[in-house]
DNA sequence: TAGGCTATCCTTAGCTT
DNA sequence: AAAGCTAAGGATAGCCT
């Protein structure tokens, strides 16, 4: 009935659109299989050429977070190396007390982003974060402006027509 | 040999991570035959408990230019039910043009969100950004930064303890 | 740790309803 | 479109090496 052996290739018909249902249906089963019996988590991602928004397994929000952590320990990844390097460079505790500090500072500004990510896409309500990383989150889009301000100035300098800037002034009174 | 009817339970043993491993190559393979029969684009995330890093299908470039795509369509999405919304309630043409022009307004903050987004990621950066681009981006994080200063009064209100505030000055001279 | 084997169960292409 | 049917082919649990 069916042909011997399926090599994957395009199907040129309507029948694709079945083909497409029923194994999205059997991928989304055996991702639901997988979860359940190694108890691990996991989303998939499917763009449906029938629907305008993509298929997201098991729903927008888990999927939501998934990505969101996965790309929180890319992060965690990165920083845990820079640390071991620099712990294996430098033999002296004082040096790695102070390259920790550094790595300490560079990875709350990542989280800062990630906050920043996470308000775009309006998981978080920047009126809840606590006081102080609404500091930290500060500095972080004042680190984006100087990076912009950069930019124009190089515009500016590179051509002569008049253009807007934009100007940051931080006040901390602690 | 195998249980009649397996229940989708949590087995307990090493042979969890054998069935992980199996499963998880299986799916890939799943995914790989869905996207080659019907040209479809697709991605997964699965948590793996014996990596540090959560095992992505199909790479991880691929992965995240889906999961942008994703989102990006959300907010498309979003923006064209907004549109359907307003020229429904408003039969005047002229009515029509003004929400439309609003609506290309908040499109184009979406856009900048998003480009902030990739900024985190290490996809863009700011250095390439053509000139309007940087004029809108600015006007993302001036909003933000009100966010934050609006947040900030609030906890100054409630608390008399001394806290840093921040201050945003624009100065657009086009 | 990884890969092979195999009986058994599962998935699904091609149809029909 | 959606659902059911059926047999061919695929996936895999429990072993083994």
């Amino acid at each position: 009935m069916r042909k011997k052996l399926k090599l994957p290739l395009i199907t040129n018909e309507r029948s694709r659109k079945a083909t497409f249902m029923k194994r999205k249906k059997g991928i989304t089963k055996k991702l639901h299989e997988l979860t359940t019996l190694c108890g691990v988590q996991a989303c998939g991602v499917i763009y449906s050429p029938y629907l305008s928004v993509p298929e997201v397994w098991p729903s927008r929000e888990t999927a939501n977070k998934v990505v969101s952590q996965w790309k929180m320990m890319l992060v965690m990844d990165k920083t845990k190396k820079m640390v071991n390097q620099e712990t294996f460079l430098k033999r002296r505790i004082t040096k790695a007390t102070e390259s920790w500090k550094k790595v300490q500072k560079e990875n709350k500004d990542l989280e800062m982003k990630n906050i920043m990510f996470d308000c775009h896409n309006g998981n978080t309500f920047v009126y809840r974060l606590p006081k102080c990383d609404l500091r930290d989150l500060g500095s972080v889009i004042e680190q984006h402006l100087k990076d912009v301000n950069r930019r124009m100035e190089i515009l500016k300098r590179n051509d002569d027509e008049s253009s807007s800037s934009l100007v940051l002034v931080i006040t901390d009174n602690i």
